[in-house]
DNA sequence: TTTTCATTTGACTGATCGGTCAACTCAGGC
DNA sequence: GCCTGAGTTGACCGATCAGTCAAATGAAAA
């Protein structure tokens, strides 16, 4: 009991940051550990295995994620302008990491479900549910805008998938082409999947608040 | 020279068989090698390093899809059914798959760019060139189709990029949640994309040939 | 027939892989 | 002052990794 459990929490930054710069089957045991100045025997005394890791870690880095969220996706704030902010939270955040990292690395959840979704059903799992909790925020915000009457009628749930399927999409070739600008394209894409009107999207480059 | 060169056409099908059902790194030499009943050495006679079999089995893959994309993206073929006819050939590329496979295994070329675009500048490189090739095909059709006054007026070439995006994004989510079904959301979100009246969206459920 | 050379073979290397283990440390409760 | 048990350590395991190599094979050119 050295330094309490701040081993546990170094090994799980660790290795989300390792993972989502490289790859799940590119970081070893061994790296993680090195560069969380943890011994192997912490590692498994932690975690039963390399994939149980990539769980927990996966739920870590979700933890940390979910204030940023709610306040993006706050009701008091105008679901367009939700929308609008989330689409600048996911620019930032890919910002963010090119310039630790240099490079743009894509949604870490999203590579690793990619990389194993196949192979490991655990991480699956796990990959799937975040997607589905990501798409509530969006669903509530086009069910508001449809409530608001900014935009048509429509099936809020099934929308919210084919959004943030868009989102994954920017951000998946984004990490390809290593470029952050096209992130940009994501707000007028996903204003007109819900039927934002032309004239709108085209005026108010950014965030109008 | 025992039976000419199909060796090393064995070692790419076999290796892109293996990598996109499973991912490059799960995949070792020795198992590509097992599975293409060759030996090690008959495998770094023909490729230098992994790396350089990956991107030879890209592009080994892409020249047998050609033939496919050029048929579907015939410009004797209106520009909305060429649209309509790849969102039909992604979803029977995957129906295919998962009879084979048993899963829902995505985009093979954007899982290789996913997994390493930020380690290998090889794979990358060609994982970006396929994008681009794809996307011409994309731009002509929406080309087109503003030609003939069945979309406003818009920036072809971008939104071309748009609905790749929106493509590996579906297949990508179809891949983590393991579900054929939700690629039949792809031919109304590229439609709206580019800016097909609603009312033309919801009737006229798939091909119209 | 002999030469040539692309191809094949299988044994081999050293490094690294994920994972195990018994011994050790040390704060808190008794 | 001893005991307990969470946390730490580093040596260790067999398997597997990507990559090497010298020798063998055999079809086509000479």
């Amino acid at each position: 009991m050295k330094t309490e459990c701040d081993t546990k929490q170094k090994l799980l930054d660790t290795a989300m940051r390792l993972i989502w710069e490289q790859s799940y089957g590119a970081v070893s045991v061994d790296h993680i550990c090195e560069r969380a100045s943890a011994k192997k025997g912490s590692f498994y005394h932690f975690f039963p295995s390399k994939s149980d890791l990539a769980v927990a870690a996966i739920d870590d880095h979700w933890r940390k994620l979910r204030p940023d969220l709610d306040r993006i996706f706050s009701p008091q704030t105008p679901p367009l302008e939700r929308l609008a902010g989330y689409c600048e939270f996911v620019y930032e955040q890919q910002k963010q990491q090119m310039q630790r990292f240099g490079r743009v690395c894509g949604c870490a959840f999203t590579s690793l479900g990619s990389e194993l979704s196949t192979q490991d059903e655990k991480i699956r799992k796990k990959s799937l549910q975040i997607m589905e909790w990501r798409c509530k925020y969006l669903a509530a915000a086009i069910r508001d805008a449809v409530r608001e009457g900014l935009v048509p009628e429509q099936d809020c749930d099934a929308k919210a998938r084919d959004l943030y399927g868009s989102v994954l999409g920017v951000l998946l070739q984004a990490k390809i082409e290593n470029n952050l600008a096209i992130i940009r394209h994501l707000k007028p894409t996903i204003f007109r999947l819900i039927g934002v009107p032309e004239k709108e999207i085209a005026g108010a480059p950014s965030l109008h608040s």
